[in-house]
DNA sequence: GACATTATGTACCGATCAGTACATATATAC
DNA sequence: GTATATATGTACTGATCGGTACATAATGTC
C-alpha cells in the first residue's frame, strides 16, 4: 500500500464528509468522489469509522498546522497571536465551501460521550485550547487558564454563528471582544 | 387526526432525534420508540423531513419558553434577565441527557443553506437573538445590536464547549465574559 | 523474467433505508 | 345504529446501507 493513495483517500474523503455530513455519505458515495475502488478503501481502513478516525486525525493536524502558521505569519508577540487569531477564523469563514466545524459536527452525528468518534473530536478542541493556553502564558496573562477558556468560547461561538448564524461578521464580533479581554488580562 | 396523537408523536420524536441524531434515526427506529405505528406517522406527516421540520418548530417554542420563563422567574430588570439568561444555560448543561443544541445538530447535518431544516434552525437562532436583542434595549445598552451579537457568541460557544468540551463550567466562564459586556454597555 | 504486493471491477451479502398497500380495528359523530 | 375518521399490524417496494468474495490487472523489487 503506497501512502500517497491512502492519503489522497483520507483528503478526498474529508472533503465528501465536510460537505455532505458522516451518515449521509455512504461508502459507495465515498467511491464514486474519491475514484477510488470500495475494494481498495477497506484494504486500507478495516471500517467506515476508521476511515472517519483517521480522516479527523488529518483535519486535526492541518487545522491546527494552517491557524498556528497563519498566526504565526501576521503577528510576531503572543498577545498580537492571540488577537490574529480571530482574523484566522474571519478568513476561514470567507472560504467557499466553509460549513462549520468538522468536529463540532461529528460530535453532533456521534452524540455519545464514549463513541471514538466523539472522544477524538474532544481532542481536538484540547489541543487548540491547549495552543490558544500556551500563548496566554506567554503573553504573561494574569490568569492564562480562564483567558485560554474565554477565547475558545468565543472562538466556538464564532464558528456556530458563521454557519447557522443572523450576524454579518462572526469573526469580527469575537475579535472585538477578545480584544477587550486579552488587554484586561494581559499587562502592556 | 386528535392532536393529542401528533403531538405526542413529535415529543417523542424530538427525543429520539436530538439522542441519536437524524440521519441515524430511522423511521422504523422511530416507530418502535414512540410506540405509534409507521402507518399512522405518514397520516400526519407526508415526508420524514415533515416531521423533522414539526420537530424543530416544537423544539423551537418549548426552549425559548422555557428560557424566557426561566429567565423571568429569577430575574427583574432586563439587565439582570441578560445576566439570568447564562444561569439557565448552566441548569440546561447539568440535566441529564443534554446533547448540544438541536438546531446546531440540525445544521450540522443539513449543511446546505437552502436546505428547509438549514433555514428552520437559523430561524431559531433569529428569534432567539431578537429576544436578547430586545432585553438590551430595554435594559438601554449603548449599542444593543452588538451587544446582543456578542451574548449570543458566548452563548453558542458555551453550548458547543458544554457538549464537547475540555471545561468545567462554560457556562460560568460566559457569564463572567457577559458581566463585563453588559456592565460596560449597560449604564447603572 | 519471477514473484509478491497492491489496485481494480463486478457482483454479491443481509440489513436497513424511506415510503406504501391493504385490510382491520377503534373511536367519535349524528 | 350507521357513517366517518383515525389508528392499527403486517407485509411489501426499490434503493441504499456497510462490508465482502473473487478473479484480474497493474505495480513494485530482486
Amino acid at each position: 500500500m503506497r501512502p500517497s493513495k491512502r492519503d489522497e483517500l483520507i483528503q478526498k474523503a474529508f472533503e465528501t464528509f465536510y460537505k455532505y455530513g458522516f451518515h449521509a455519505t455512504g461508502m459507495d458515495l465515498l467511491a464514486a468522489e474519491t475514484g477510488i475502488s470500495k475494494t481498495s478503501m477497506y484494504k486500507h481502513f478495516r471500517t467506515k469509522e476508521d476511515l472517519i478516525l483517521a480522516v479527523l486525525r488529518f483535519r486535526d493536524e492541518s487545522f491546527r498546522n494552517w491557524i498556528v502558521r497563519w498566526v504565526e505569519e501576521v503577528a510576531k508577540t503572543p498577545k498580537e497571536q492571540l488577537i490574529a487569531m480571530f482574523d484566522a477564523l474571519g478568513e476561514w469563514f470567507a472560504q467557499p465551501g466553509f460549513s462549520s466545524c468538522m468536529f463540532i459536527k461529528a460530535s453532533g452525528e456521534y452524540p455519545n460521550v464514549n463513541d471514538p468518534i466523539h472522544a477524538q473530536s474532544a481532542e481536538h478542541k484540547r489541543l487548540l485550547f491547549a495552543y490558544v493556553q500556551s500563548l496566554a502564558k506567554k503573553a504573561g496573562a494574569s490568569d492564562p487558564d480562564t483567558l485560554a477558556r474565554q477565547l475558545m468560547l468565543l472562538k466556538e461561538g464564532a464558528i456556530v454563528t458563521a454557519h447557522l448564524g443572523h450576524c454579518a461578521d462572526p469573526a469580527g464580533d469575537a475579535k472585538e471582544v477578545a480584544r477587550k479581554l486579552i488587554d484586561q488580562a494581559i499587562p502592556d
